[in-house]
DNA sequence: TAGATTGTTAATCGATTAACAATC
DNA sequence: TAGATTGTTAATCGATTAACAATC
């Protein structure tokens, strides 16, 4: 993970990734809609330390009662309301290979309110084509499609060599965010938030950390 | 992203992440092989600060000469040292759906020496069919097939309901460190080392920073 | 009231940045 | 020697953790 940003909030990233586990925990625990759960309760479900959790909180205002905890439902849709997601989030995702088809059907995305409502490609073959319940577009089309949609955050899963020139359209078309899993740094105005998914990346951590290796 | 270890090295976590970035970007520099670099030049490719790059080697000895820079070779293979990346690097992926499919055929992880060199799924329409250069096995092969493979790192591409079963597993046939994409907490012995791939987190730390957002 | 649990403060811990002496 | 650039120190900045008064 890595990011830019043209402003400044109080909340520490890393509370806001937070944010979003504690929403999905409790989306989980719907099931057994307990009415009520404590800061404890949530440790023992994200493994995320109940004081971290209650400092979390605290960036945006009083959410629980002392002595009781916090109230399951009310808890979840104010962490919605924070993190934007209480209405779905429309999505576009440029790049139709292998790991953007399996983005586009992946369920989980789902659980944040994200849509994936346009797939674009420049390959002439994919164009067209039907890719889960949408066409696959051409990306010359990304600007005219977008003045309907009104996405303002887009996936980029293409090859590295184009991921600069895709984003570039992208911001043309009002995209104000990018998840991008090209490696490679993409050189964008500080008002356009990126946050990189490297798997690579992440792989030679734990790499790093084998007790085969010296180096540590 | 987010982890735990069982030890503590002296370089952050952070660092380990750049350290991966400058393995790749000199990977590209590659073709145009310059004889030296500096670390305003690691700076121009990859946005990361001249300082922290050298603060970021630092923590493993001396690299460069002052006045001349670090020779491109050297500096590549010393971080390929550094992260346990000289050799090819085996790793087991376990649930073979979309995701799972994708990352089996995705080329970047080749950039960082990483092959995968088994996939395992408990599905029997999954089970035997060929998938890329493998074939799919019964996930209760596991610890049969990593007695010949000794791979130490595994890939968690299962639905969040099976993920800590599968990780128990991936355990007990000897792997050390886990990337997890399910989204959900894995409980874990100390010793092994977790790292979590969460799209939806990823999308709503985005979501949260859209202009729109009234909680920044 | 006694027990439980919050929200927040203060202390600790960790990471980044800037500056510069050393050195090629 | 003059210019370039490192490695490292010290200062700054930011995040986490623990403790506890407030409160249900």
């Amino acid at each position: 993970m890595s990011e830019r940003r043209g402003y400044r909030s109080k909340a520490p990233t890393p509370a806001l990734e937070r944010l979003a586990t504690y929403f999905a925990a409790l989306s989980d625990l719907k099931r057994s809609h307990p009415e009520t759960i404590s800061s404890a309760d949530i440790e023992e479900r994200t493994g995320i330390n109940a004081a971290q959790f209650r400092k979390d909180l605290s960036y945006f205002g009083e959410f629980g009662r002392p002595g009781i905890g916090y109230i399951t439902d009310e808890l979840q849709s104010r962490i919605a309301r924070i993190l934007n997601i209480e209405k779905i989030q429309p999505v576009l995702l440029v790049g139709t290979g292998n790991l953007g088809s399996a983005l586009m059907g992946y369920p989980a995305l789902r659980v944040g309110n994200f849509q994936i409502v346009a797939a674009f490609d420049n390959n002439r073959q994919k164009i067209g084509r039907r890719l889960w319940n949408l066409t696959v577009q051409d990306i010359a089309d990304l600007t005219n499609a977008n003045n309907d949609l009104h996405a303002k955050i887009a996936i980029i899963t293409v090859p590295a060599a184009s991921a600069q020139d895709v984003a570039e359209q992208l911001i043309q078309a009002g995209i104000r965010t990018i998840l991008n899993f090209a490696p490679t740094a993409l050189r964008l105005p500080p008002d356009v938030m990126v946050r990189n998914v490297d798997f690579m990346q992440e792989l030679a951590v734990l790499s790093f950390h084998l007790p085969d290796n010296e180096n540590h």
